[in-house]
DNA sequence: CGGAACTTGTTTAGTCTTGAACCATCCACG
DNA sequence: CGTGGATGGTTCAAGACTAAACAAGTTCCG
């Protein structure tokens, strides 16, 4: 593959994402959530600490401050201190915010099945072996 | 596919993608670009008018007009207003322009490529054209 | 022609995001 | 124990982003 063309890959694979997604925020903002409080909320149960989450969906420690406050006060997730660490702050989803949670990653899975729905089911699963192979 | 699993590709997609690019945005920092507007320098070729380009790159467009102005001072990019029609400003990349963006794309080239040598050659033209069909 | 309806790019005003600095707590080591 | 260096989370101020409203230009049609 000439140099240049991962690049291109890249971008056609970024704007694949991201369409999904802009066609995803309107019915997701019904729910009452902004798109990047799913994948917070998708991501506490494997980490279930501030610190962690941010490291895990990339984003700086205050931004994750901020979305944590936000989501306590929706109700959608509960915050207490950790016995063993003071310091630390454990999430945990409350049962509407699971529930919301999955309302909101059913959405996602729905529109991008939508467009995967142009590869055939064998399609699908070499793709899927594909970027398993790559995470 | 059951239905959640296309979420979790999603996402699993969009952490590869997310995590190149934050590998790459120090390197990019240097030339003096930031990340979004290497996307629209890359963009401005084939779509040489601010909204085009705003539609294609999935950004609203007062978004776009920062962009161009930001863009335009550091002398990346020319704009002038097309004669055809005195509403648009036909936009077009300045010879250090073309070659910084040739430069981010390079950075970006090699982030990417890093990952996808975890795949075979074989592999590689698979998630090609799987990519491609998707888009 | 004439003007209603649309499109382009900009301004404005307010929200979102984040780097830097901070306090509290933990841990390793003498 | 008691420091010095890390780590978890927050605050604050500044910068980035965008929805809403707009002025300028175009197009469509009668």
């Amino acid at each position: 593959m000439p140099k240049i063309d991962a690049a291109k890959l890249w971008s056609l694979n970024h704007h694949l994402l991201m369409s999904t997604i802009a066609s995803v925020a309107a019915d997701l903002g019904e729910l009452g959530l902004e798109v990047k409080e799913l994948f917070v909320l998708a991501e506490v149960d494997e980490h279930p600490f501030p610190a962690e989450l941010a490291a895990a969906l990339l984003m700086p420690k205050p931004t994750m401050t901020v979305y944590v406050k936000r989501l306590e006060a929706s109700g959608l997730l509960r915050r207490e201190i950790d016995a063993a660490d003071l310091r630390r702050h454990r999430l945990q989803l409350t049962a509407t915010g699971r529930r919301t949670m999955q309302q909101g990653m059913g959405l996602l899975a729905d529109a991008f099945a939508a467009r995967l729905g142009r590869l055939s089911a064998a399609e699908q699963n070499q793709l899927r072996a594909l970027i398993e192979k790559l995470s």
